[in-house]
RNA sequence: GCGGAAGUGGCGGAACGGCAGACGCGCUAGCCUCAGGAGCUAGUUGGAGCAAUCCAGUGGAGGUUCGAAUCCUCUCUUCCGCACCA
């Protein structure tokens, strides 16, 4: 009788799979691949057991797919870049490298102590040169294309901090760090050109069998494709252009709305008759803009008026707040009647409404509407357009806005392009050179990297942190070697986690981002775990990214990822962990208590993978406990069971035999499909345990002496054909137990006298044969309920069923003198009968 | 407001149109123990019954079906996402 001792065997196997490299793996095109993925991790110092959730199902899979055969790439990487390591080192003085790097040392030994099988040669950091260098290479490459570009735009600055905030980084508009009131600041801002792949992005969508609808759903509406019409409505000297969905309405536009930041506003205001006024009215407006944006309908007018070009008429133009300057044309043709928004604009300030469309029978006078009517109709006051149905008209008046010259049918997306440039200093260096001679100048590829320099003092105060170190900026210029300025911005850090997983298809390359010929052996991702609050952004940067890797010539398919499961999180106390609530719980307490295994199977045990949990001590014991009752179990029955010689299983078994082998076969079935068709590690962990529990009853029934499930009462074997039974169901178990508890699994391997390590063992097969059991209990229904079971040889006929059915005492019991108007036989089988 | 997901025992959850509550946690009783926060056995949706068994039951109301937790319609609740996108 040996004790199970989890620290020892987490121990003794962890070493043992370093040692054998157990986990590292070549291309070979002869293997089928598997690429398993959790998205990497920001090493912010020390897991808790929300992330130890994530690796461990990416682990479950990577572990069951060795044992299926397949060439499995599992790697490993640090997404090292990001604003905690710098602002701890403007906090305490301690570098970001040294931070970032003593983090990674301490999350790796957690990683390596859960014992999850990663292929450690392939580990990267993206704050090292050669990880950065092709973050360079890739934003030269956009840049070639145009993909790159630089341009004005407003950021958001705290006045206090003296810095540029991210949009993640203003809560409520103020500084997440020093509650300050956040201000606009326009700066000279690089940008990735997405929204040039924008349709094929929300195309791509429909190819993503394998992902959670609503993650495709969301990203859909991010995107967020509107079909529609750019109209010109002429003014004085010129013309307002305006988007609109609606152009079934125009005859109902009575006034056009601008942004506050409309270029027209701050002409109108110069070529005003009181210059000084509307420029007062402005002032007074945009001081209240921000708040007001959210709250209500706010505009003035401009005194000028623009021409419906549909109906002649002379419209108002009014200056909104709730019109948004970077979509559409940041105008938009007001049509009060059909629209809620200028139905309440209209409403406050006196504007004229008229109905254009009609959906029922009859016409609502405007001035009695208590609300817009957004549905499409039958158009009325519309001209030449009377009694034409929407949506169909849209196209008609589409094509003679065309022909007049007016307008053009246009797409709009509410996706913009990516602002990729940071103030910061703890990011990518983007490898762009200011010549006064020759202007914007990119860095040549043989140049790469531009090294991050060191910087010794972080004050947080100031524009980018490069920007004081002098022998960083100046520099001479690549094109006419003159003296030159580098950039000082670097780069977002969801650049270096868009391509991150094609690097590890080739880690040490130095000369590109990956070759080409492993990428194409690796990808794509098939199985990739994550946090859904990744649902936007990095999924759809790394979509993005893949598809101008492919229009480089690195790639040559559109989708990184073909399946995606996103993991709910782990709360404590009914909330998320965190350090300020002091409800974390430490990863490594759980280890030293009960081992990393009986953490590994709770965290898959607990919910269905994507469910947010709530973390339960008790439940973690129970998992412990289950172990222990399969060691117990191994354990026994090793010496009698184990070793060479076991013949295979006959067919001529005990109904025990019998039972525990089509047990046995049953959860083979039921835990790889749980396992890879439905990700459902949940039950496939039930499933174990019902096997587990089914040895038990096994033990019992065939040994010698008093039944009892005391381990030290367990007795002998009587039969050869018991004795391969058990082996059956024991080899069974241990192997698919392996990806979730993989030391003691190896531990037990070896106790039943296997030779070879679990890494060179094969999943179980599933004899459909043998799960099929001989006689099937076969319920028998009326009127809907169960009233009596058959129990049938298995071969029996739908026929045969029916007669018996009809016979069963318990059933004529039930049926008592009514008539049976329907005997239905389902597949099953299931007997079900309609009674009067 | 729009969009998405989900409502099943005391709890986490099973059940891919076919026996509701698998598996586990917790709880109750018993066994074993010097002792036990160990192990084992039995029980554990509610109601009725000594019992076999019967009745009700998957947020609510309808519907489709021989048969619905599952599909459809409406409704309530919760969580999540986007939030004036013209």
């Amino acid at each position: 009788m040996t004790e199970y001792k989890p620290q020892q065997l987490d121990q003794k196997w962890q070493a043992q799979w370093t040692a054998a490299r157990a986990f590292e793996v070549q291309e070979d095109p002869a293997r089928p691949k598997y690429y398993c993925l959790e998205m990497f991790a920001y090493p912010s110092g020390h897991a808790h057991v929300g992330h130890v959730r994530n690796y461990i199902i990416g682990d479950v899979m990577a572990r069951t797919k060795r044992l299926r055969g397949f060439n499995v790439l599992h790697p490993v990487g640090w997404d090292a870049f990001g604003l905690p390591a710098e602002n701890a080192a403007i906090k305490t003085g301690t570098p970001p490298e040294t931070s970032t790097f003593n983090n990674i040392a301490h999350m790796k030994g957690q990683l390596q102590r859960l014992g999850v099988s990663y292929a450690w040669d392939r580990e990267i950091a993206t704050c090292l040169p050669e990880y950065y260098k092709f973050n360079q290479w890739i934003f030269l490459k956009m840049f070639e294309r145009g993909l790159a570009y630089r341009k004005r735009s407003t950021v958001n600055w705290c006045p206090s901090c003296q810095t540029v905030l991210a949009n993640e980084q203003v809560v409520e508009g103020a500084c997440w760090r020093c509650g300050t009131v956040v201000e606009t600041r326009d700066l000279e801002q690089w940008f990735f050109r997405i929204t040039a792949y924008a349709d094929e992005l929300l195309q791509g969508l429909e190819t993503l069998a394998g992902w959670p609808e609503k993650v495709v759903v969301m990203q859909r509406n991010w995107i967020g494709r509107s079909v529609g019409a750019r109209v010109r409505f002429p003014i004085a000297d010129g013309a307002i252009e305006v988007f609109t969905t609606r152009i079934d309405t125009i005859h109902g536009a009575t006034f056009v709305l601008l942004a506050p930041e409309h270029p027209l506003v701050e002409r109108f205001a110069a070529e005003s008759p009181d210059p000084a006024a509307f420029r007062a009215a402005l002032a007074k407006f945009r001081a209240l803009d921000r708040d007001a944006r959210l709250t209500g309908k706010e505009g003035f007018d401009t005194g000028r008026t623009a021409r419906n070009p549909f109906t002649g008429a002379d419209v108002p133009i009014w200056v909104a707040n709730f019109v948004l300057a970077e979509y559409g044309t940041g105008a938009i043709m007001a049509v009060p009647a059909h629209d809620q928004r200028d139905f309440d604009f209209a409403r406050k300030y006196g504007l004229p409404i008229r109905v254009v469309v009609q959906s029922g029978d009859q016409t609502v006078p405007a001035g009695t509407m208590s609300e817009a009517s957004t549905s499409y109709g039958r158009l009325i006051n519309s001209g030449e357009y009377d009694g034409q149905e929407s949506p169909a008209v849209l196209t008609r008046l589409i094509a003679d806005a065309e022909e007049r010259g007016i307008g053009a049918g246009e797409v709009q997306y509410r996706l913009k392009d990516w602002g990729i440039s940071r103030q910061r200093y703890w990011g990518t260096p983007i490898p762009i050179i200011y010549c006064d001679r020759d202007g914007v100048v990119p860095v040549p590829l043989d140049q790469l990297p531009v090294a991050l320099p060191k910087v010794t003092a972080f004050t947080g105060k100031g524009d980018s942190p490069l920007a004081q170190v002098p022998e960083f900026v100046t520099t001479t210029c690549p094109v006419c070697g003159g003296p030159a300025r580098r950039e000082t911005d670097t780069m977002d850090t969801f650049v270096d986690s868009s391509w991150y997983f094609l690097r590890f298809c080739d880690p040490r390359n130095t000369d590109l981002p990956f070759d080409p010929a492993n990428a194409s052996y690796w990808m794509p991702v098939d199985f990739y775990s994550g946090g859904v609050e990744h649902a936007i952004l990095h999924l759809l940067y790394s979509r993005f990214f893949t598809r101008v890797l492919r229009d480089v010539g690195l790639v040559a398919f559109d989708e990184p990822f073909r399946r995606l499961l996103t993991q709910g999180m782990v709360l404590k106390d009914g909330a998320v962990m965190s350090k300020s609530k002091g409800n974390v719980v430490d990863p490594d307490d759980m280890l030293s208590k009960y081992g990393a295994d009986a953490l590994r199977l709770y965290v898959m045990f607990v919910a269905p993978p994507e469910k947010e949990v709530e973390w339960s001590d008790s439940g973690l014991e129970g998992s412990f406990r289950f172990l222990v009752r399969v060691w117990r179990l191994v354990d026994h029955w090793a010496e009698t069971i184990g070793g060479e010689g076991i013949p295979p299983c006959g067919d001529d078994g005990t109904d025990a035999e019998r039972r525990l082998r089509r047990k046995t076969h049953e959860t083979i079935r039921r835990v790889t499909a749980d396992i890879e068709e439905r990700m459902h590690l949940n039950t496939a962990v039930s499933s174990l345990m019902e096997l587990v529990n089914e040895l038990y009853v096994f033990s019992e029934g065939t040994v010698h002496g008093a039944p009892s499930r005391h381990p030290q009462e367990l007795g002998e074997v009587e039969r050869m054909q018991s004795i391969a039974a058990l082996r059956e169901a024991t080899d069974a178990l241990v192997l698919m137990l392996s990806p979730f508890a993989p030391h003691a699994a190896e531990e037990m391997w070896q106790l039943l006298g296997h030779t070879e390590s679990l890494a060179q063992a094969q999943w179980p097969g599933f004899d459909p044969a043998v799960a099929q059991a001989a006689e099937v209990v076969v319920p028998v229904q009326i009127n809907g309920k169960v009233r009596a079971r058959l129990t049938v040889p298995a071969a029996t006929t739908d026929d045969e069923l029916r007669a018996l059915a009809l016979s069963d005492a318990a059933v004529r019991q039930h049926l008592d003198g009514r008539t049976v108007r329907k005997v239905v036989v389902a597949k099953g089988p299931l007997v079900s009968l309609v009674v009067q």
